[in-house]
Parts: C-alpha cells; structure tokens; sequence
DNA sequence: TATATTAGTTAGCATAGCTAACTATATTCG
DNA sequence: CGAATATAGTTAGCTATGCTAACTAATATA
C-alpha cells in the first residue's frame, strides 16, 4: 500500500481524455463568448482586469497582476488603458507612495455589468437548448473547476 | 402553445448561473494551460491552427480562417509564422492559382503531439487529484459543450 | 547613513486581432 | 471573345496584449 503523489502517477486513458475534450471545449467556448464582449469596445484583458476589481474589490497593480497571471509591466498597459476610459480611478497609498490603489469608477461597473448581462444572455440563449439535467450538468463541472483551479498550485519557476 | 425561439425565452436564473461559472471556469482553465504551451515557442494562435490542420487535415488559407473564426488577413500572419518555423507546407492548387492548401509537416505534427502530450500530463497530473466520479462530470460536460457549440450558429452581421 | 528591496514605469520586441486597399486569378455575362 | 465581377490571399497600418531589460522613486534594512 504505497502512496504516491499526483504528478508521479501515469495519467489513465480517461483522464487523458477528459483532460483534451476539456481544454478544446474552453477553448471553443470562450471563441464564441469572446465575440460578445467586443461590444463593448474595450479590450479582453482590460475587461478581465476590471472584472477583478468589480468582484473582488480594489487592488493595487502588483495584486492585479498577480491575479491575472500577468507581468506587471502588461498590466501597468492594461491600467493605463483603462484609466483613459475612465473605467478605473487611482488612489495613491498614503502610507506608501510607490503603491496605488485602483478601484472602478461608477462607469466602469457599468460598463461590466451591461457586459456581463450581454454575454449572460447570450450563453444562456444557447444553453436554453440543453436539457435540465445537461444544464445542471454543466453547472457541476463548472464547480468542479473551480474547485480545483483554486488549490492548484502554479509550480515556482 | 405558442412556439419561442431560444433567443426570446428570457433566461432562468440557474442558467445565467450555469452561463457565468462556466465562463470563468473556462478562463481560468486556460489561463493554466496556456503557460505549458509557452515551452513550444510557438504562440497559441499558430498552435491552434496546426491543431486544425494536424486533426483535421489539410485545409486553404480561407477555410483556416473559417475554422478559427478569424479574418483572412490574421490568419495569412499566422500562416507566414508557421511556414517560417516550417511547421507547415504550401501546395499550391492546380486547379485554381489562387489558392493554398496548407499541411504540416512531419515536424509541425511532431511539435503538436509533443505539446499536446505536455499538456496533457499537466493537466492529468491535477485532475488526478479529482474522483472518479468528478472527473467523468467533466468529461461528460466536455461532451455537452461540443456537442453545444457544434450546432452554434453565429449569427450573420 | 549606505545599501538593498519593492512598486511601478518606460522602451523595445513579438504575436494577434482588425479594416482598407491592393494583386492575381477565375467566373460570368453581354 | 472580352469586359465586368467575384474570389483568394497579401500588404500596410492601427490597436491590444504579452514579454524582458533597464529605469525611477520610495521604503526597509544593515
């Protein structure tokens, strides 16, 4: 009765699988869901970011970064765009000056959530032709997911 | 009994539900794996064309584009970059001067299995983490997506 | 206080997306 | 047949997003 670690075990044929029908799935999926956020004119990473920050509350750039998976000088670009649209404001840390706190302003929430009610409706559209039980499906995958993306540890580099 | 289009049923609150939980899970996925592809040098655009072409066959220029929702311009770019890396060859049609037909070669197919075989044992190390009956959850919500988004018809601008 | 660390920016490069305008070849129609 | 039209792909030029290397400014530490 050994124990052995994940990553030292030899994937099974179903977990090969699953894995590839899983990540051509995502891929596929958000092609068609990414088309719906072109409307509103901002970009896909600028609206990530803001999302981030309307959900999660405000960050300073560093955190941002970090939850993006991102290099801090993208997203000192991504901040920057969305500060000229007036979707973010820049509070300076006062303890701390090198440190900025970025929050949404009132139209970036806007602007998230018109997005958001957008490609909600038009996923749920198409999802509207599962069945219940694909539907519910679906739901439990997606806890799943995140579930697991939540403890998945990226290794350091 | 009147007949609605999926379009015009105003969405349940399980399905938005289901609709933003996919959505981010699906991100977040991405995100993960996205970093295993980097170690092939090559970038995910070019990456998911060889995938068409490599599991598809051999497909024009126009046809990549299709496959890959994206304009001929974009995908003429991606196509320079994969025959400059010689992951691809061009067959000029006899038939018609105008076009293209795009194959990998040995060594674009070679990069792909090994990329894809990378992938998947990311992947599959942390799946692996998951039940048994979790895992045939996501496999089956794998199968619902592609099912879905097969018979996903873009709308006509 | 001098040095080292941390937060963020700037510069410069590559990929990827777009539209507009172009070339070259095929097709259609008078 | 030959002119007009349609189709396949390319080129040029814009934006956005990713990176690294090198920088500035501020804080923390020795």
């Amino acid at each position: 009765m050994t124990k052995v670690k994940p990553e030292d075990i030899a994937p099974r044929a179903e977990t090969i699988a699953a894995a590839d029908r899983l990540h051509s799935a995502a891929i596929h999926l958000l092609r068609r869901v990414r088309k719906q956020d072109e409307a509103s004119g901002v970009g896909p990473a600028q609206l990530s970011a803001l999302s981030v920050l309307v959900f999660a509350g405000p960050r300073t750039l560093g955190e941002l970064a970090t939850a993006e998976q991102v290099k801090p000088p993208t997203m000192s670009r991504i901040v920057a765009g969305l500060k000229r649209s007036r979707l973010i404001e820049i509070i300076r840390d006062p303890g701390d000056k090198r440190r900025m706190h970025i929050r949404p302003t009132a139209k970036g929430t806007r602007l998230l959530q018109e997005g958001r009610q957008r490609r909600i409706e038009y996923l749920a559209a198409h999802l509207g032709s599962l069945t219940a039980s694909e539907l519910a499906q679906l739901g439990a995958a997606a806890d799943i997911l995140e579930k697991l993306l939540s403890n998945w540890q990226v290794s350091p580099l």
